[in-house]
RNA sequence: GGGCGAAUGGCGGAAUUGGUAGACGCGCACGACUCAAAAUCGUGUUUCGCAAGAAGUGAGAGUUCGAUUCUCUCUUCGCCCA
């Protein structure tokens, strides 16, 4: 008999799946709709193992509703803007876009090569003008709405380079290419005012069953609501200064007041601009880096002013004021006031400056004596040496209790903040979407006129100039609008920006005036399942809902909330690291062994190689497998078929060469047995075999519900089963009248995994009807005779094969005779029995 | 420090959601075919024990006739936030 020759078969199937269009999808209002979407590629230059796994899980899901009946959509696009093009052009002084165009080509060669069921007549690359001349419709309409705004902010500014790093390019404070001392630089920038929806963005969360709990909650976490009060504080030793406001979520710990403390940028500091003191310190907290937690990494610092705070509950308790490095501008108002005793940061600045710590909570189980000494407390508790407050209830009481004292006395206001800050989304690079906004001569703000969109990017660009290529590109900046000569916007849109809305845009590809057109998204939004890593949990999606938001606001037209239905967040493969005797990384193909333990380089033998854990597949660590020369090697439903067999696609997966192999097996071993059921089936006979007829249904609800539930590496293994169970039957050389209807059901069970296998086979048996996920017999599901567990004291001490729906008194009577039983029945004194239907029976014995 | 999650054979993992723990795969062992090997196929494989049997789902408690599953405490690991 023939192998399977995958490269064949599988180049076959894809030439007709292409040429056919099989997988182009239009609006059908007869069917219901299903939208399934994998978070699309960057177009890095080939795709990697998580690719693979991404793609193979969507492709299961849509292969599987599309047999269900549904009408599917499932594009496909490419996220192709962004920082790696820029690199590879400054390396290797080539244009981004060929860069990116080519890496496109390659990677859609690759994904076809996989055979995933995508209606590649929707593709999408949102480099191309057809996209982001739309992205820049909707900014203006953004920016018409009000949502959309400039202000100044800070970035990573490297000196030597003169350019505006991210922050993953900021290693160890330094710049990742110069090696510069990252500093602290403001820019005017543009922000999308997400912050209008904190609130909603947060309570829709429990609109979104299908969304992992985890993934709420760090949504949850990063809007970070709390509730709290803002305070005014009286300050003496200045004419100009009458009130520093502060925001706090302990106002109740106000007793405790031992200082304030100010951002750097608090508007207070121009009053220090002349200082040299204050402008060496604020450079000593520039040098720190800009994220959150470098900033709560770095040691506490301060800078005393001569000024005097004074407590609004106690004014004859007066507390300097500091700059501290530690209070951000952008959280509640850049000021807040330290009571040491009861938080970590207060805490340890006090100390460094020698400030009092005076103790106003207690633990439940201390009494009025308790003081705070070498470590703050921050617990539950209540409330002392705090006049009017004392034994209140330690958080709600008591903050309830100071507010409205506050509030009574008109010293503060109660108020909720959120964490969540407005999405700066400028970038100082050449490889984005432009801004469609110029400036007069008056630096006003020009909105670029629709009819002139796309603002396009320059082509034949320097791009190795220090900083942004487009800032340098004298002749694309002049631009007249109105007859009034002005400057084009020289930055670009973050790469969050295009993907926050491609999931529409694959409802109207064809759509050449609008984003989007009303009709498509009623009829395709939103998307039923999203299926990415959990690295976007907070960013990517949370932009998308934002997005959503905006687009809907004063749009009477569109009525839509939330993108994405359904989420998925699948797990990384990972792969065992290598190190030489250097330290340095090995890839795996660089390395052998012979007894499986121990391993060696192959380009010196003699090294012994360290083995490391296993972690997630990264060039930086080359443990990486490329997935093309799998493919190559054992054929894309192999691949297909492994990345699904060893894990629940929400955990991490070990690739494995062993597993890879036996998938591979699989597929050879499962295409002799269709091959041999064939040459039965030509065999005459008239019996029908009951036993298929029940393994059959019995399978297929098994994968119905493992499918429902994304529970992908159960389904391989029914399939194994699936497998043994139809070898034994065609070994016995018969043709029952019902094994090949059964079995081809079970060829069309198996094609959301493995399509070419399968629909290869169904060929080869003649199948003429239209694919259709076979329904379950139910009187099939039920078994007339069932195994009932006997159990003495809850222990399994025997089974027996009964007849379905006995009662307990006949069960009974046939357990009598069991030796097995009646030797624990007869040495104790008996009790009662528990009797579970066609389940078990437990004996209940003293 | 806070939040969330996980822990089951040599390994990856199943368990109809409180009812036979270890499905299926890998690995390993033995056997068949073969001059031989590879491939393929078969049998076995939680631990202890010759066996009858006993123990067993990170540790400890609890609820229950019965707990991998529910509750509490702890340990370790992972992710997110600080």
């Amino acid at each position: 008999m023939d192998r399977y020759n995958f490269k064949i078969i599988e180049d076959k199937w894809q030439k007709v799946w292409s040429k056919e269009k099989h997988y182009s999808s239009k609006i059908d209002k007869n069917k219901k709709k299903f939208y399934c979407l994998e978070m699309f590629p960057y177009p890095s230059g080939k795709i990697h193992m998580g690719h693979v796994r991404n793609y193979t899980i969507g492709d299961v899901l849509s292969r599987y509703k599309k047999l269900l009946g549904f009408n599917v959509l499932h594009p496909m696009g490419w996220d192709s803007f962004g920082m790696p093009a820029e690199n590879a052009a400054k390396q290797n002084n080539i244009d981004p876009k060929k860069w990116t165009e080519d890496n496109i080509k390659v990677m859609k060669t690759q994904l076809l090569r996989l055979g995933l069921s995508i209606d590649w007549e929707r593709e999408i690359s949102t480099c191309s003008e057809d996209y982001y001349k739309h992205q820049q419709k909707i900014f203006l309409d953004l920016y018409d709405k009000g949502l959309v705004y400039r202000k100044d902010s800070y970035v990573n500014w490297d000196p030597i380079d003169k350019t505006v790093l991210a922050n993953e390019q900021v290693i160890d404070g330094k710049g990742w290419r110069s090696g510069a001392i990252v500093e602290r630089k403001k820019l005017n920038q543009w922000f999308f005012k997400i912050s209008k929806f904190s609130d909603e963005l947060l309570k829709d969360l429990d609109l979104l069953n299908d969304w992992p709990e985890k993934v709420k909650t760090m949504q949850k976490n990063w809007i970070g609501k709390s509730f709290g009060c803002e305070i005014d504080f009286k300050i003496e030793g200045s004419k100009d200064i009458d009130i520093i406001k502060c925001y706090t979520t302990r106002p109740d710990t106000l007793f405790g007041l031992s200082f304030l403390a100010l951002s750097i940028d608090h508007p207070l500091s121009k009053h220090y601009s002349e200082d040299s003191k204050f402008a060496d310190f604020k450079k000593e907290c520039s040098t720190a880096g800009t994220t959150e937690e470098s900033i709560a990494q770095a040691p506490k610092i301060g800078f005393k002013t001569n000024l005097l705070a004074l407590n609004p509950l106690n004014p004859n308790n007066k507390v300097p004021v500091y700059f501290a490095n530690f209070v951000l501008m952008d959280y509640g108002l850049g000021a807040v006031f330290g009571c040491p005793a009861h938080d970590q940061r207060d805490f340890d600045f006090a100390k460094k400056y020698n400030l009092q710590i005076k103790t106003v909570v207690r633990p439940k189980d201390k009494d009025l004596k308790f003081k705070v000494t070498s470590e703050p407390y921050t617990g539950e508790g209540f409330i002392i040496n705090s006049e009017f407050l004392n034994d209140s209830k330690v958080p709600e009481e008591s903050i309830n209790k100071t507010i409205d004292f506050l509030e009574n006395k008109n010293l503060g206001k109660r108020k909720t903040n959120y964490r969540l800050k407005d999405w700066g989304v400028s970038r100082q690079r050449y490889w984005g979407c432009p801004i469609p906004i110029a400036y007069d001569e008056n630096n006003k703000i020009i909105k670029i006129p629709e009819e002139n969109l796309p603002v396009k990017l320059p082509e034949k660009i320097n791009i190795n100039t220090n900083g942004n290529p487009l800032d340098a590109n004298e002749d694309w900046k002049k631009v007249v609008i109105d007859g009034k000569n002005c400057k084009r916007e020289t930055d670009t849109l973050d790469t969050f920006v295009d993907s926050s809305w491609y999931f529409l845009r694959f409802c109207s590809v064809n759509n050449t005036s609008e984003p989007f057109d009303k009709n498509d998204l009623d009829y395709w939004m939103p998307v039923d399942q999203y299926i990415g890593g959990v690295e976007h949990a907070i960013l990517h999606l949370l932009y998308s809902r934002f997005f959503m938001r905006a687009i809907c606001m004063d749009n009477n037209e569109i009525n839509l909330k939330e993108p994405f239905k359904g989420l998925f967040t699948q797990g990384m493969v990972c792969h065992e690291t290598y190190k030489d005797e250097k330290n340095n990384w090995l890839s795996p193909e660089e390395i052998f062994t012979e007894n499986g333990k121990d391993y060696f380089k192959k380009k010196d033998p003699s090294k012994k190689v360290k083995v490391g854990p296993s972690e997630s597949m990264s060039k930086s660590k080359k443990n990486t497998i490329d997935p093309q020369n799998k493919i190559d090697e054992y054929g894309a439903d192999s691949v297909r078929f492994f990345i699904l067999s060893d894990s629940p696609p929400e955990r991490d997966v070990q690739w494995s060469d062993e597993g890879m192999l036996s998938s591979y097996k699989f597929i050879q071993k499962f295409w002799s047995l269709s091959e041999n059921i064939l040459a039965i089936s030509s065999i005459e006979n008239q019996e029908n075999n009951e036993e298929i007829e029940i393994f059959t249904n019995q399978m297929i609800n098994k994968v119905d519900h493992a499918l429902e539930k994304f529970r992908y590496n159960v389904i391989i293994a029914i399939f194994h089963e699936i497998y043994s169970f139809f070898r034994k039957i065609s070994e016995k050389n018969k043709n029952y009248k019902n094994l090949k209807k059964n079995f081809e059901k079970i060829l069309i069970i198996m094609s959301p995994v493995i399509p070419h296998l399968a629909i290869e086979c169904l060929t080869k048996f003649n199948f003429k009807e239209d694919f259709k996920w076979p329904k379950v017999d139910k009187k099939y599901l039920i078994e007339d005779k069932n195994l009932i567990v006997i159990q003495v004291n809850g222990k399994k001490r025997s089974s027996i094969t009964t007849t379905k729906n006995l009662n307990e008194k006949e069960l009974i009577d046939q357990i009598k005779n069991k030796q097995l039983i009646s030797k624990y029945l007869d040495n104790g004194e008996f009790i009662k029995t528990i009797y579970i239907k066609n389940r078990l029976i437990n004996f209940i014995i003293k």
